[in-house]
DNA sequence: TCATCCAATTTTGAATGCAATTTGACGAGC
DNA sequence: GCTCGTCAAATTGCATTCAAAATTGGATGA
């Protein structure tokens, strides 16, 4: 206390730092920055390719170059952008090869989650769940798909939440925010053979953890992920001519 | 077009910049220093729990702190160390539970990576897999330790590269050296059923390979693993009275 | 007209500096 | 004797600064 305290100037004012809660239960400037610029990226707000602005996010954040560094470090090592050396950072391209990469692992995650979630899951967590497939095949049967896509999502993550299984959930966290960047259009409403079988398929899910079947659930569930991403592909193919790369770097 | 073309130049020297520069070749000091002290820690050369020591790692790596405090915020997001605000970095310290839960995740990788495999291994690079199989199987007869778990080893990343898929090896790689940290004893020799049992599951596993039975091999690798962290989960208990702590956190 | 070369500007990577917080210790008070 | 409060030293987090590399733009010459 003993130090010159800067608190008392009220206009003190060159850095406001306006929406940043004071001393937030447990996160620095750096995880806050960390979290936003991700979510920056993740949503889109710059193209694939695109080289990252360092000193334009310092001036959007607020902060100077250091944590905005440090955070692209980390994103880098999410797999989000890559740094080429005296180049700065761009944002990473996702080919077609990584994507079906992606879906992969989450399959495979998913499989393991399937798997865990029927040695430890209680019945109240698998009752909401089962409710919740439930309210997603009312949305299936009136053709709502942006319900369907949150009763989806939600089933997934209670899998993997009934998992019970810390270094899965970030993993599987992580990944689904690399995919997350990747619009594939998995447009259901015009892929009706998609939807039902996917529908079909969500009741073999239930049925295997229903039974706590568990090296069948993480079958069907690696399954599930894999026409997920057949059906996105050939969604994604039909959208966009071969060969077509929207090309933001010129080397 | 109108690319500054340097190759004419024949003694440009230090970079000379010939073609399209994969940027996997070129490394700045970071990745240096993160490579640096990522096999610090994962050597063992900080205790548990123990504080990371900024000043003394920037001398020892002759670096200053920026540099140093980037790869402690990778080094984070890995899960190696924990950064707590204004208190510095320390090793992270894995508990049991945790051990349990890499295993797993472990587990669900190479249960990936051995559908993955079952895809798309060529019949050379089975050949090379059944080669080390029986070498290892030689180990195994003459109590040979060192040589069967490098065989071993060998076995399961080749497993992994068969899968052809980089996410799910980086993924792989990453939680590997989380495990590395744990010294989990699994002395095999004053275990002789483990050992047995579980060259009797390698057996299942080349076989499954054999005939790629993507799923099954899957299931069988899954399991591998979970009766090989039963196994060193004994072994801990054995050696470990319970509830014996190294305590190197005061708080 | 076009390609090549060179200097100025911008950008990157790392070092240093500074304020704030923590840590550890010493002494006052109960 | 023990606890609590105050203070100095060390540490942390971030901003700023500095050198080196890349990019840009114009000048030069074929």
């Amino acid at each position: 206390m003993t130090l010159a305290t800067r608190e008392s100037d009220p206009a003190n004012g060159p850095i406001p730092l306006p929406s940043k809660p004071r001393e937030s239960l447990v996160h620095s400037l750096h995880d806050e920055v960390l979290a936003r610029l991700r979510e920056f990226i993740v949503e889109g707000n710059l193209a694939a390719g695109a080289r990252v602005p360092e000193r334009l996010l310092c001036e959007r954040f607020g902060i100077s170059r250091t944590p905005l560094r440090e955070a692209l470090k980390v994103l880098a090592s999410e797999g989000l952008i890559e740094l080429l050396p005296n180049r700065g950072a761009r944002v990473r391209r996702i080919g077609e090869r990584e994507i079906v990469e992606l879906f992969d692992v989450m399959g495979g995650l998913e499989a393991l989650a399937g798997r865990l979630a029927c040695e430890r899951i209680s019945d109240p967590a698998f009752a909401e769940i089962e409710r919740l497939h439930h309210e997603m095949y009312g949305h299936y049967l009136r053709r709502d798909l942006h319900g369907y896509f949150a009763c989806n999502q939600a089933i997934h993550d209670r899998i993997v939440g009934a998992a019970d299984n810390a270094a899965l959930s970030a993993t599987y966290a992580g990944f689904a925010g690399r995919l997350r960047r990747v619009r594939y259009s998995a447009n259901l409403d015009d892929n009706r053979d998609r939807w039902g079988e996917a529908m079909r398929e969500h009741e073999e899910i239930l049925d295997a953890l229903r039974r706590r079947a568990g090296a069948e659930l993480g079958d069907i569930l690696f399954r599930h992920l894999r026409n997920k991403r057949k059906a996105a592909a050939s969604q994604e193919a039909a959208v966009t001519p071969p060969g077509e790369v929207v090309a933001a770097e010129s080397a």
